[in-house]
DNA sequence: GGATTGACCGGAA
DNA sequence: GTTCCGGCCAATC
């Protein structure tokens, strides 16, 4: 697995990974940078982060997001147009829309992804 | 292999 | 709510 639409070769199985469950999460959905390390069992904020610096450009990136629901560093706007368009779950709607309702958007990597 | 950078996390003041 | 600090890990030069 973690190798259906990139072909052109990751520098390490852990960034191939962690592009692969980015790419899991359905829209109208968020995950936090420490949810995919947890997921994947290694790596850990720091490391996802690194990878999507460099690869995020591949995967639906503004679908994670910092604890709390921040946006990342840098793409804030450029999130912000996404989730508007996805209808991602905002903290005080999507007018006030500067984080993401972790409550409602969080997601813990539906059926079939992780170790199950 | 060494040093530096970066889309991070949690705690405290 | 904002700011400062240490810890953590991977990619890059």
């Amino acid at each position: 697995m973690a190798t259906a639409s990139r072909d052109f070769g990751l520098p390490s199985e852990f960034a191939d990974d962690v592009l692969d469950v980015v790419d899991q999460i359905p829209p109208g959905r968020a995950m936090t940078y420490g949810d995919i390390a947890e997921l994947l069992g290694r790596g850990g904020a720091r490391g996802v982060g690194s990878v999507m610096a460099r690869y995020g450009s591949d995967v639906p990136w503004w679908r994670v997001v910092r604890a709390g629901g921040g946006f990342p560093q840098g793409l804030e706007d450029e999130a912000l147009a996404h989730y508007r368009e996805e209808g991602t779950p905002l903290v005080g709607g999507p007018l006030a829309g500067r984080r993401v309702d972790l409550s409602a958007a969080r997601w813990a990597g539906g059926p079939g992804v992780g170790a199950g």
